[in-house]
DNA sequence: TTTTAATTTCGATAATTGTCAAATTTCGTA
DNA sequence: TACGAAATTTGACAATTATCGAAATTAAAA
């Protein structure tokens, strides 16, 4: 991963809406270890944040493109994961080496 | 550390040339530990960047401004070393539970 | 004290971006 | 097939920002 790559990441996350978004879908995931349901469907997070439906499929589109999350549609809804290899990429070249 | 924090640490890093700049001070702190040059200077960093000084002062402040670098002067001088209390607390907040 | 180098401040500009309203598409279901 | 809910696209606008040149400041050096 080279510099303009993650500079995509952080710009992605540097919206505090998108960056509430994708916490939502981070934690979303976290709690699909314990249960059952592994759906995290947009429509129920945007509900609880206060922004319209075409400023988060606008902020969805910049995450997947920045490659943080996948997404995948379910009939009527979208569901959405944290890309993990991603965020663990990221996460190394900020890593202190020891 | 809120959302609105995490949003303008990143807001930081979104910036091609100023993640750059971030990155560099970084390297910098990680030769540090084997030689005895502690100093960070930022003219150095500088002379091999693209952009004019005006800028550099500007990015340097937003760094500093998100608490990711910190910033001492001496003499003609700006000597920049990495927060890191900042950056590990950042990272917390996207590492996966176990 | 004069000069020179590093940094900052100021003002301006071009480019980017977050957001919304309106219109459109997708898809389950009555 | 027609309706309604979920999502996307489009077009527009206000706000933010990255960058620079010129001027000012700070401090070492001559």
């Amino acid at each position: 991963m080279d510099i303009k790559e993650l500079a995509k990441i952080m710009k992605a996350l540097s919206n505090e809406n998108r960056l509430e978004l994708f916490i939502e879908i981070l934690k979303k995931q976290e709690t699909c270890f314990e249960t059952e349901d592994h759906e995290c469907f947009i429509t129920d997070i945007m509900k609880s944040m206060n922004i319209g439906a075409p400023t988060v499929s606008h902020h969805i589109k910049e995450l997947t493109n920045a490659g943080l999350v996948i997404t995948e549609r379910k009939g009527k809804f979208l569901s959405a994961r944290i890309n993990n290899e991603t965020m663990q990429e990221a996460i190394n070249l900020f890593q202190l080496k020891s």
